[in-house]
DNA sequence: TCGGTGACATCCT
DNA sequence: TAGGATGCCACCG
């Protein structure tokens, strides 16, 4: 695992985002000490579909979903975080702050 | 091998 | 205070 790339960190890290919870992508780049290049988070999600990873629960440091464009569905994001509970309103996060979910906190 | 790309974050004006 | 421009680093062709 450690040896992994850097993507697939971020995956694992995505994958252990708890059900109705979100977190940012610099969160997730701050994790992997990679703080600063929030950027190859994004990227790094481009590709979770493939490895499963619930990419939806990862938003901007605004809680906006940013990334939806990128979804099969243009409200596919929404619907799944609504699904899990989160209120999605105009592809913002409601709560942000209540239901975000830190891994250096967490983990 | 090298350059371009990318779903953000932060600094400066 | 608000908006625009720049930088981060790893993957793909």
């Amino acid at each position: 695992m450690a040896n992994e790339g850097f993507f697939q960190k971020v995956y694992e890290v995505a994958k252990l985002i708890p059900y109705g919870r979100i977190t940012s992508y610099g969160a997730i780049a701050n994790y992997l000490g990679a703080s600063g290049s929030a950027r190859m988070v994004g990227w790094a999600l481009n590709g979770s579909d493939k490895e499963n990873v619930p990419a939806h629960r990862v938003v901007n440091r605004k809680g906006l979903l940013t990334g939806k464009h990128h979804f099969q569905g243009t409200n596919l994001m929404q619907q799944l975080l609504e699904s899990e509970g989160v209120e999605v309103v105009d592809n913002q996060v409601q709560d942000f702050d209540k239901l975000y979910w830190d891994p250096m906190k967490e983990l």
